[in-house]
DNA sequence: TTAAGGGTTTACGTAACGTGAATGTCAATA
DNA sequence: TATTGACATTCACGTTACGTAAACCCTTAA
């Protein structure tokens, strides 16, 4: 596949202006230039754009992106590994933003009090953020696993092979309730086997086991927009496909 | 209270670079400048750099902000509402970036291949948002209530008294929760209050209560991330303390 | 009185493009 | 064949939201 700054720029949805602009700082070039002197980008240029913006979304500069990217050390995989845990940090922030924002409309309502300093709770974080980012750039290079582990440490009330055994029946959960969805049919097998799957990885967290509470925890998949939104992130109408085959399974409703 | 620029800059997480040039485009001016030429911001200063920020971490040009909050229109809480609806909307487009990410390094580790359209899928999504907010900010403003309807809609399939008091519960949880979480004891009258709120609303979402699989539940906001960001985003360990609290309550451990 | 640590204005620098202007190329059509 | 419209190109200046430095003033503790 060969792609003008026109096609590569719809593809990746930024202007013909930014690909130019990322020639021009040698961030991104084009594959080569044809007889007309026409930009043309390959594969490989739309597979460094994506992890160009992947960076970029992160807010950090074009020209750390050009360094990080030319290091010799540069490990594409592992890159992406340290992306998302900065994305997942980003949602945490938002999290806090959100609940300040429902705070503040409950103190505008005089429902309560804040202080002036909660008043700024959210907004802070980021900043320390950021400095971080700023600053501690070779830092996390150096000891991003250490960090991948500490955030990891949050679940390690649970033993290692527990921890493993749910990480991976959560993935499990989400392959098999994909394919399901695809087929359309939540009564299937595939759909009963994510119900059933569901029901193990649930057993992590629950000392009993009762039908009618997976059926109802199920139904709050879709009731309760965090869940909804993660289950539904790929598709939409995942949430509802999985309460639906969780209701079969059970065979409550 | 009154702060010179060093004081509110440090409250809010910002440079007093930016509160001069917020002054210089009028965005947001002093109360009063006193004898020696000094900035001094006061309470209702506060209050307007809060809102603010809250626009600008929505990445609305600061000249659009000033429009929006000298609007005769402009009401506070609306706005306020408002926000949170962009800030979940903006919680959606990072779910679908991690997807991405997720997908994208199973891809590089050959479990699954991707199409050159799909490794751009979450930027996409922002480009549209972003138009979205550029053009679509009068409208918005019109209609913004009914926006927020429809995002209620969603949880229309209960009633709408039980939607209402379901929230209302949800808030005096919340309420409870932190003066319990204040005097520390997951034991005392108040905590034990703020679990049986907690199983009120449980019996919303389940068709059947067991204080086992609500005991389980409670672990559960301490061992799964997205729970015990809701949970602590006010002061951390408060999941940790609704889990003790349930737990006393329910009697299972 | 002197130094430290605040405050002030003025003014130029920067990042990541947006937005023309002037011009060349290509495919389809009058 | 000539023209038109939608592409492409290279300058080059404009913009936003500040950072940063220079030159200077005010207050307080040593």
């Amino acid at each position: 596949m060969e792609y003008t700054v026109q096609h590569l720029g719809k593809l990746a949805g930024i202007s013909t202006r930014t690909l130019r602009y990322y020639d021009e700082i040698e961030l991104l070039m084009p594959a080569r230039i044809n007889s007309s002197g026409y930009r043309i980008y390959g594969q490989h240029e739309v597979d460094r754009l994506q992890q160009i913006l992947f960076y970029r979304e992160l807010g950090i500069p074009l020209e750390q992106i050009k360094d990080i990217m030319s290091s010799p050390a540069y490990d594409g995989t592992r890159a992406l590994m340290n992306h998302r845990e900065q994305l997942l940090d980003k949602r945490r922030q938002l999290d806090i933003l959100i609940a300040n924002v429902e705070q503040t409309i409950a103190s505008n309502e005089g429902r309560l009090t804040m202080t002036n300093a909660e008043k700024f709770e959210g907004f802070k974080k980021k900043l320390i953020d950021d400095n971080e980012q700023t600053y501690g750039k070779e830092i996390r290079e150096k000891y991003g696993d250490d960090q991948i582990n500490k955030s990891n440490q949050k679940l390690q009330n649970m033993t290692q092979e527990q921890h493993e055994e749910v990480t991976r029946l959560a993935e499990e959960i989400a392959e098999t309730l994909a394919k399901a969805f695809k087929q359309g049919n939540p009564a299937s097998e595939l759909a009963q086997k994510a119900a059933d799957l569901h029901k193990q990885w649930l057993m992590f967290y629950w000392s009993a086991y009762s039908k009618e509470a997976h059926a109802g925890l199920a139904q709050m998949y879709v009731d309760d927009e965090r869940f909804k939104a993660y289950y539904d992130v790929n598709q939409p109408g995942t949430a509802e496909f999985l309460r639906d085959a969780i209701h079969i399974y059970t065979g409550v409703h």
